[in-house]
DNA sequence: CGCGTTCACTTAACATGTTAAGTATCTCCA
DNA sequence: TGGAGATACTTAACATGTTAAGTGAACGCG
């Protein structure tokens, strides 16, 4: 309470608490923030060497592993809203990472696939990203980091009925 | 060109035979990117109703529990890289709900402080804000909560020495 | 003193997140 | 069958993430 401009015309006051704000800084938001900034931090410098960000890899991974997919697909798959994908494969089309043709059933769907060079590059990356994630697992341990996963599936899915219509999430 | 035949009619193909990697929907980012995501959709509807956005809340909530704070004190609290929170502090400034003057001791910080209308706007947000908490913490249980928390907070710990001490990358 | 260094921010430039609006195509049914 | 509505993207506009460079002030040391 009584938080006042901290009057001028004293000398030194900068630290005003030590315990500012533990329950802000607690918030399960601010929990998964930091701990995704904290796992990132360890990848993206190894993606950055190869040109590649963070989201734009999370693309290409996804096309690795399937023939081709529509956007929408794709989007769901790589977790991006279709703005951002949009863009990002604008640019990996330019940069001939992928490969997009219209479908002939549906004029309106576009097809995506990886190209050559989208799988070369991935095979030149995937060593380090490998090596980088299963360093991050024995740090943490596996058997902890699993525990970690499925409490985080478990969040997900008891706040996802909350906002959705009534969407049927068939995954694996 | 024609990397594959590839029939457009095709729905499901789990071919996945090009480069061996886990499948990356559970990877430890994605999971956390989607939890957080999950999380977030309960609280931003609210916060757009006020006209804030999630890191604009972060500032005036970390501002509320202190009387002033450097600008790179702010930065740490409320996970902002510099050049965001500038920007951020210059939106917030414009609509007077917080203040800055810059320290008479040492004319490079700037200590920003919430304003009386930013305390007005915290008042009318917090209620939802909490209640939207309160909800999420009963839909998953206070005590799994707390676990999930606690294991965030290992985690984070656990890779926070990997760029810190840990170093030798004069290689650039 | 003087000058190079460090520090605290700010700008710049590019990429993505987020919401709303736009465009082309397809579906359905009166 | 043709026109309203739904669908699959794409653009647009604004806000932030991320890295690099710039600016001005404080420091250190000869």
């Amino acid at each position: 309470m009584a938080k006042r401009p901290a009057d001028p015309a004293n000398g030194s006051e900068p630290a005003a608490r030590q315990v500012p704000m533990r329950d802000f800084s607690r918030s399960l938001p601010m929990s998964l923030l930091r701990a995704r900034e904290a796992v990132m931090r360890q990848f993206r410098p190894k993606l950055r060497e190869h040109g590649l960000t963070e989201q734009q890899w999370r693309i290409l991974r996804a096309l690795a592993a399937i023939e081709a997919a529509e956007v929408t697909e794709l989007a769901r798959t790589a977790f991006l809203l279709g703005p951002s994908l949009s863009r990002i494969l604008r640019d990996l089309e330019a940069r001939n990472l992928i490969e997009r043709r219209t479908a002939k059933a549906d004029q309106r769907r576009s097809m995506v696939s990886i190209s050559k060079e989208g799988v070369k590059l991935m095979a030149a990356v995937a060593p380090s990203s490998e090596a980088i994630y299963a360093e991050i697992t024995q740090r943490f341990g596996a058997r902890k980091l699993a525990e970690l996963q499925e409490m985080l599936g478990q969040l997900e899915l008891c706040l996802a009925s909350t906002d959705a219509s009534d969407e049927v999430t068939d995954e694996t």
